[in-house]
DNA sequence: ACAAATGATACTGATTTGGTATCATTTCAT
DNA sequence: ATGAAATGATACCAAATCAGTATCATTTGT
């Protein structure tokens, strides 16, 4: 299974482009030629980051986005939640009265250690880490 | 996301009962009263672990389940494997020539880092550590 | 007025997940 | 022998999620 699904994905590597790009507004038409994402699935996500206030959209012609904040002011959970949902590794199958025993919460040890790394590990971690060229150092 | 899929959860939990009972042999029926898994999807299961080894069956009348090896020969990452195949965390979305770029892989680093702490996580745990009483340490 | 942009929203198709249903086969007990 | 009680094999089904499409409405610069 994967931590990322391939919307959020896009969607952090649309908001890269659009820091990184020189144009003030950057349109879908930009957007599609530089992630290769298909053009009705992008728009669509990026009107939810509008809607999320992550990004600012200008209609009309001439229009199109920009970022709603400052690169590190967008924190990458924060675009994983707008897509993902919170990010839960370790939900119990069970509710509590059909698994009272101790039995499994071994494991569920373990993946409460694992979801706890998680989110050590992106705590703090904004798009400005993210657009970096050079891979951060954890 | 899950880390560990419902089916998987059911198969651990199955294991741990039939290691813990006092019977030679289990059968279906006595696992669907104490684990309350819907019987045919437990009998799939438990017939997929027994194809898989971990399980061995015996048919006809007095028939049922025994481990077809010890608790501290079974390893959780096991059946992991089997429900739900190698557990993958930092697939990437991108075929190597569509994402050439080091824009995303900060993310990936991360993704990569939690892929190896939980590989870690799970690294020697077995049936045996799952079934103690007391949460095992890590 | 019109072209070029986004907004809103409904729909579709593929895959995965969780679960059912059925029939065949084996084996113990009588 | 035979029948009940067990598993083996397999096909099917339904809900949820994921990935993507299609359409029409609205805004705005020229």
């Amino acid at each position: 299974m994967k931590l990322i699904t391939r919307e959020t994905d896009y969607a952090i590597r649309a908001l890269v482009h659009i820091a990184k790009s020189d144009k003030e507004i950057v349109t879908v038409t930009d957007l599609v030629e530089t992630t290769a994402v298909p053009r009705p699935f992008l728009r669509k996500l990026l009107q939810t980051l509008n809607r999320e206030g992550v990004l600012k959209s200008f209609k009309g012609k001439s229009g199109g986005f920009t970022l709603a904040l400052s690169p590190e002011e967008i924190l990458i959970t924060r675009i994983i939640t707008i897509f993902q949902g919170t990010m839960q590794l370790n939900e119990c199958m069970f509710k509590k009265d059909i698994c009272p025993n101790t039995e499994t919460c071994s494991l569920r040890k373990i993946l409460n250690n694992i979801q706890d790394y998680a989110t050590r590990s992106f705590a703090g971690v904004t798009l400005k880490e993210i657009m970096k060229e050079e891979p951060h150092e954890s």
